[in-house]
RNA sequence: GCGAAUAUGGUGAAGUGGUUAACACGCCAGAUUGUGGCUCUGGUAUGCGUGGGUUCGAUCCCCACUAUUCGCCCCA
């Protein structure tokens, strides 16, 4: 037997359901914060993802999946979604487009080559927004907020917004110094990891796990004393943007998102949730005003978001949230004996072709057989066929609520099921609106239902 | 890269150094309900991860391998 590759899954039945209504739940936010969705390739030429994550870190040397094509040219699956979206920006000439700032959000899989464990497979899930050509803070707030509206939505409860600016290049220049400069002679104390990243990424060590509670980090200088007057102010407008938005934050200094390219704003969302382990960071961003130009752009800012949705769903599972996952289907329609079959297979289709989702046996069972099958596939409507009903142009129907049974004229049927399914919604005759409350205008305009 | 646990039929899962490996669910057929959902009867399953070893004999003991899961490292 071939088994699935070391990391991935085989999404189907329930949890294929489930996923559909996330990504349907992200499609309708993000229209409605004017984001348009972008498909990117899946793999990319390896030296985007060099360029954009930093030539020295474990994440390039071993945790891509990186491999020669045919052409002896370097592929990598990509690993992420920003340095893809960024390139397409630019290839595309983005930033010539009358609508600035461009909206983007993507949702695909990334591929990493790791161990897997719980919260972290080889092939995971992602998305993610970015919103390139403006500076401006209320940016900042907005993709924050986008995040954190799905996590709401979704209806997970603590979800707690890290948030920390690195600053512009000149205040984090000046506080890498500064801080290079604080903790070297006191290195020897930390632990070995910390003692190459004082070189390296100094900043990294702020969010060190070994070393955290050691007396000398928690005196450590903090960013916010370097941050020019630009910078400042950028982060308070943030904040601002927050508080208007009524987001809660918490500022953290030690979120300081690794990479080269981030810019003033950087967040975490992470979720306080029991037996989630050290995967607890359900998402983050933030702005990288230098990522466009690194990748051979003009100097475009940028701000911007990812979120697994493997651990979402994870999380959602642990919460216990049930997501309202429709179930059934409008009608069953079997036979009692093979006489009847030619006259149900043109029926299921007509039915279909007038908008019900329709089922039949393709197992030549018992009716009764048929019957549990109707019942397990949770069908509103049973029709049955038999030759003396179809003799006389009509058809047995049972709805199976009120389990009320009639004959239904041949040339009806389509009328009756049509009406009989709206009341079973709750869908009044009188309604017209399509947006009275009933549950089968919830169906219908479900994103207007959405209370941010 | 390091460490730990697990590996039995379609699924969940018990179990033993020795003739036919429980049980439950599922599925199929039948009985009974006016044709399903409850109940009862019967049927169903190429099943002990792979390769070695110990043994008269291994699913059970030992070794290796593989896979899965979890943790560490790292985390885009």
């Amino acid at each position: 037997m071939i088994n699935r590759q070391k990391g991935c899954h085989d999404i189907y039945g329930l949890e294929a359901k489930k996923w559909q209504y996330i990504s349907n739940l992200i499609d309708s936010v993000c229209q409605k914060y004017h984001y348009e969705y972008i498909r990117t390739p899946i793999f990319e030429a390896s030296e985007l993802y060099h360029r954009g994550i930093g030539e020295q870190t474990d994440i390039v040397t071993k945790e891509m999946y990186d491999f020669k094509d045919k052409g002896d040219r370097n592929i990598t699956l990509r690993p992420e979604g920003t340095a893809g979206v960024v390139r397409a920006y630019i290839e595309n000439k983005m930033y010539g487009d009358s609508n600035q700032p461009i909206k983007l959000y993507y949702n695909g899989t990334m591929y990493r080559y790791e161990r897997p464990q719980s919260g972290r497979d080889r092939e995971l899930t992602q998305f993610g927004i970015e919103a390139l050509g403006s500076e401006d803070p209320m940016l900042d707030a907005e993709v924050i907020s986008l995040a954190v509206n799905i996590y709401r939505l979704v209806g997970l409860k603590g979800i707690k917004v890290n948030l920390n600016t690195l600053g512009d290049k000149e205040s984090r220049d000046r506080y890498r110094e500064a801080l290079i400069e604080y903790i070297r002679p006191h290195i020897g104390e930390f632990c070995e990891d910390c003692q190459t990243r004082l070189e390296k990424n100094p900043l990294r060590i702020l969010d060190c796990k070994i070393d955290h509670d050691n007396e000398i980090m928690k005196k450590a200088p903090k960013i916010t004393d370097y941050l020019n007057e630009k910078s400042k102010k950028h982060f308070q407008e943030v904040k601002k943007y927050l508080d208007l938005l009524d987001i809660e934050y918490v500022e953290n200094p030690s979120i300081v998102r690794g990479l080269d390219y981030y810019d003033h704003t950087v967040f975490e969302i992470e979720a306080d949730i029991e037996g989630f382990g050290s995967q607890n960071v359900l998402g983050g961003g933030g702005r990288y005003n230098n990522l466009v130009k690194e990748l051979g752009g003009m100097e475009v800012p940028a701000v911007g978001f990812a979120m697994g949705l493997g651990r979402l769903m994870l999380a959602i599972e642990k919460e216990n949230i049930q997501l309202p996952i429709e179930e059934g289907i409008d009608a069953f329609v079997m036979y009692v004996s093979e006489t009847e079959k030619d006259y149900a297979t043109t029926l299921v289709q007509e039915l279909r072709m007038s908008g019900f989702s329709v089922e039949t046996d393709y197992l030549n069972r018992s009716l009764k057989a048929q019957f549990k099958q109707a019942d397990r596939l949770h069908s509103k409507f049973f029709i049955i066929l038999n030759d003396e009903d179809l003799k006389e142009n009509r058809i047995q129907i049972k709805n199976n609520q009120t389990k009320k049974e009639e004959k239904v004229e041949l040339d009806y049927i389509l009328y009756y099921l049509d009406e009989e399914i709206s009341i079973l919604d709750g869908h009044s005759d009188e309604c017209d609106c399509g947006d009275c409350g009933c549950d089968h205008c919830h169906t219908d305009h479900e994103e207007d239902d959405i209370d941010f």
